[in-house]
DNA sequence: AGCGTGATTGCATACGGATGCAAAAGCCCT
DNA sequence: AGGGCTTTTGCATCCGTATGCAATCACGCT
């Protein structure tokens, strides 16, 4: 069976003498790109068989495609992925629009979600939305690179926007947040209500009696939900309400002065972890209290600095790499038309995670 | 609302169909796609003009320009980039590849090249490369996706892959990384060496008589570089050498050990920031030194966390922005073949930034 | 040996735009 | 009004693959 390698080859000189890794690469055009024609011309084949030895599945003879394949291996030949989309309409690129990547939670996700997509077969298309502004300034130009499908994580995205992309029968997915109002969206997140549950009930089994509870921004699900969450464990058995106090924004430097403007708590509840440790650093360096022993703190999201020994933050653990793996299940569903028409909505819980802080 | 798009908007009605009769060519396909071909037909023009009326300094009549304009907004029709980078043998992609997304240094990188690339007309194409792998893997993708440039970051490029991507014609830039040996790569990265002369120069000020180094991953240059710098101001002053602490990789964890393990000394200079706040702590909290008063600390990077109030650690700052600036100006030199064959390698300096671990 | 079938292979064309070249318009001047 | 030019347009082709369809091939069976 060794793939006979025609020996006449094309040019007289340089003809196959090996692909030597040593010397530079003959035989090739300076531009580098070999193409399926002049593989196939090569081997005396037509151009669909070079295209077929490369589609699994496709119909082609074994030894055919070993002999091609050995080629395109000596020669360098690797399809060209543009062509390809053109020809087949896909792309293979999933569009992933990030903001808020100073928050430490984001890049963990964007490595995951990156390995996760590579691992499926897509290439990631990196958007970034500088903060406060939404997301729907991507999606042209998302829509001019014809992207399989858009990944929309920490940011928002209009509902304009969200039903414009739906109109072009692509698929989008909201990663940890929620369409707002009646957004026709897929969603993927972690059940944020629940875990604001959790750290209510964490912080009244502590025998808190002045909780509260830091808000990030307004305008995200992921805020308002966890405070949904929290506020209704003490509803529930009639206890008053939790202090209420805004930080306006995810950063350490709000949850600096948030918890400087605390006031007389015992019990901290963060809508996240970067503002959980700004407020932890405020109140033991900035107002001499004691953290646990006379105020509990807990975030959200563990994102690694929770765990350090200058921190001990307990926290929510969100389960990134379940949501990731969801994410790109629901999306190689929908590619494959396999999903039905309605948004799929998906909420994995929240592990609350006991720390020194608590 | 959506533009909506009546069958007969502009022309007198497209029922003459022109072309094709066998197949329907509505404006809009259900697919979303709005050819420029049709809009053409729609306008009574050529393909041709349409595709001039998108192309910045075309020959095309102003008049023309506009109309054709105004139509593919009303139309929503867009250049497809896919079918353009196809034609024009030029994608507009760059290729990121990032390795460590956990050290906090990264993501910065990564949001500011993402827009500065946006912002030049690029768009990012994302590869991550797990831990301890070299970014080779990436380059067979990257070539198939005909992406116009490569930035490596924060991973290794072996002179293998190197060279083979070179030989392609295509540009390939080291960022924050310098070429193994003799690597004929474009490379923009920090001063490392001043800033450990900096690091080295601060503490001898400061009066420290025991320093130290802990080391990074020892593949990466920039744990060598910042090394040689801070030991040559040492010899250079007939001073015995620091003491040396292999800490072996880029973390926090890596850092806290390091610093256990560091002896009797009292002035530590991490290989960058993640390991002097791993080592800061473990000073602190393991060892019970007090800092700065017993032993002064200095990292290097300057990520957002050496500034919280729990640590106030000294640092080298990394000029990313301009890093990140200089970078894109040299693609696009080399991209409109303006630059030399020769590599452009550039060091931007870093500047020491006094905080109270100091 | 002849025929039926399924497996292979080649042909031709589509995908959506970019662009060299020549035809068609304008323009200015004598 | 006609000639010499400069703009504008349209035409035809090309970029590199994928794929429907028809032509071939390889075999097993009667």
């Amino acid at each position: 069976m060794a793939a006979r390698t025609p020996p006449e080859a094309a040019g007289a000189g340089t003809a196959s003498a090996g692909t030597d890794p040593g010397s530079d690469a003959p035989a090739v055009l300076p531009g580098g790109a070999v193409t399926a024609r002049a593989l196939a011309r090569r081997l005396g084949v037509s151009q669909s068989m070079i295209s077929r030895a490369f589609s699994p599945g496709a119909s082609i003879a074994p030894a055919m495609r070993a002999r091609i394949l050995a080629a395109a291996e000596a020669l360098g030949y690797r399809p060209n992925f543009i062509a390809a989309s053109l020809s087949r309409r896909r792309s293979s690129l999933v569009g992933l629009v990030m903001g808020e990547l100073s928050n430490p939670f984001y890049p963990a996700v964007l490595e995951q979600f990156s390995q996760a997509l590579q691992a499926a077969g897509f290439q990631t298309l990196l958007f970034t939305v500088p903060p406060g502004q939404e997301a729907d300034a991507a999606l042209p130009l998302l829509r001019q690179y014809h992207v399989d499908a858009v990944v929309v994580t920490s940011a928002s995205l209009s509902s304009a926007g969200a039903a414009h992309w739906r109109g072009d029968g692509r698929s989008a997915l909201l990663f940890n947040r929620a369409g707002d109002g009646p957004t026709p969206l897929d969603s993927i997140a972690c059940d944020n209500v629940g875990g604001g549950r959790l750290a209510a009930e964490a912080l009244l089994a502590r025998g808190r009696q002045r909780p509260a509870f830091v808000a990030g921004r307004a305008d995200t699900s992921t805020s308002r939900e966890r405070e949904a969450g929290f506020f209704a464990v003490f509803a529930e058995r009639g206890l008053a309400p939790p202090r209420r106090i805004e930080a306006g924004e995810y950063s350490y430097a709000a949850g600096h002065r948030a918890a400087l403007a605390a006031g007389d708590t015992d019990g901290l509840f963060f809508a996240n972890d970067i503002l959980a440790l700004g407020g932890l650093d405020a109140l033991r360096h900035g107002r001499g209290r004691r953290v646990p022993e006379e105020v509990s703190v807990i975030g959200f999201d563990d994102i690694p600095m929770a765990a350090w020994p200058a921190y001990e933050l307990a926290t929510l653990r969100q389960p990134v790499a379940a949501m990731v793996a969801a994410s790109v299940a629901l999306l190689r569903a929908r590619l494959s038309g396999q999903a039905g028409p309605e948004p799929h909505r998906q909420r994995l819980p929240a592990e609350l995670l006991r720390r020194a802080s608590l």
